[in-house]
DNA sequence: TTTT
DNA sequence: TTTT
């Protein structure tokens, strides 16, 4: 199929401290529950209501889970960028059920702290540091811009000092 | 909570045609198949390798609905936005089932065709029409730019009494 | 064209106060100035970079023109939903020049304070208060779910006789 | 600052075929200019009005830069998925000048060709041949489900046979 | 300058 | 069940 896209953005509080299990060949994975909600006055009653939906987000790609295990908690604040997917399992009974899910994998996936009120305390706690527009410390750049931000790019225009000196390809941490 | 989004973006093709159904108070409801699809090539095998995903879309905007009706058939390819939502209801054995969909109602909410190979024929086949950035051709602009094209905003150019002529009031339920 | 997709998303803090002017027939247009940045550890030095993009963004919708002159303030971090939009105008000389713009007008924009550290103090502070999904308290809902939170849509069971107090007509120009 | 997000998503239809130039150490750039356009009929008047916005479009990733090479020509319809950046440069007179494009760059950009009518014919004509989701035949996978479509991940549930066969590390082609 |  |  020539040109199909599936993305979900999503900004929410995370109902519990993220979950992080391994796969059998050591990489992480991290589940979140992520609360987004939407509040309005009812016409005719004038009363205030809310709804609140509940989404699995599953992160696979590992600085991201990174991200998750150092600086999320329950009620932290996300901004998450990934895609749908559905799931089939089995329950005890055999039968086939299917779970649809948020899912940060690859290229295409993002997960950056906004901040929020995480229950904190200890050396895991939650906070609103700079982790580099979704990354860890350790992590590159998202996509900084090549030659900076006087960037004179590409043609015949030598970048007037500054230039390429980096490849993006390394620093991109899937 | 202060601050919650929820959005989902599609592109991909229909896999049935839309199914149309109403409300007892008349209101239409669509409901879309919707395939997004990736693929790759193996890194061990280089083999070339598919992964089909199938989307729920349900719309109750019924400008929406009608763009649906009216344009959209299998094989279409179409530009959806909406939000996650995920339904309750018990299967036959009393069992309670969750279906997460995505959902078209409200102010952002876009249904767009994009072209695709609709099965046609007949009055009713998809094409390729103008319907007006995503509603039928009797719906007013989604977002034009207030006093139009050479719109000069604010201050003292006065907008030219411009206005459109519908009231999506209907469709959007705020 | 069937089919344009023109949107921006960004997440940012505001550098300065919302500045709010009207048109003659007393429409209100807000401005903001929003900073995004994204940081990277250099591959070579190895130091810490950061680049900061500066965007402008002019809401013409009514109802986020109150959200941007009751809630945000320097310093607030904001969702922002638009289009981009570029305005030719010319300078003393009676040159052409161009600015683009994102723009917040009609069904598709959405402002959402994100929380952030406003200035504040005073009666207009901003605060991280909910303001209904982007909208001022006495807006309705963006996107509630028709026949609410167990909303349990189409079919025979009638959704009961929710509603909205609030008609968004005003602001959304279609 | 933690936690910004800086995006762009268009659809719409390129007025020229891509230019490609090469930076002096011969990283291939792309410039597309992408029109979106909206209709809506005048209230007032009943007219149908059109407006047209035209996008600067600047790619930086190489694997992008051969895919607006290979399938892009005037006229082809696309998806671009990329990030605000204003530009300062000085024109013949020494004034600053800015330019504001949507720039391709790094992890969080995407460009897909959803088919339209390229003016074609010759070796180079745009087609809607399968690229691998936004990339070209060698490329590698945008975001495969690990393990594949009946995945089953992570933790002590022992994945079915499948497994997580593969490393998308090094199926991302930046 | 595209597209419908 | 779509599409390439």
């Amino acid at each position: 199929m020539a040109g199909s896209v599936n993305k979900v953005i999503l900004i929410g509080n995370l109902g519990a401290d993220p979950e992080i299990r391994r796969t059998q060949d050591g990489r992480p994975i991290a589940n979140l529950r992520i609360a987004t909600s939407e509040s309005w006055r009812d016409r005719n009653t004038g009363e205030r209501k809310e709804k609140t939906e509940w989404h699995t987000v599953v992160i696979f790609n590992e600085g991201l889970c990174k991200v998750a295990e150092q600086y999320l908690r329950k009620g932290s604040t996300v901004y998450v960028e990934g895609q749908l997917q559905t799931r089939k399992w089995q329950d005890q009974s055999g039968q086939d059920r299917y779970s649809t899910e948020v899912v940060l994998q690859g290229f295409n996936s993002n997960l950056t702290m906004l901040g929020g009120r995480g229950e904190g305390g200890g050396q895991g706690a939650a906070r609103g540091g700079d982790f580099g527009g979704g990354y860890g410390d350790d992590y590159g750049s998202p996509a900084p811009s090549r030659g900076g931000p006087s960037g004179n790019r590409g043609g015949s225009s030598a970048p007037s000092g500054g230039g390429f000196s980096r490849d993006m390809d390394d620093d991109i941490p899937f």
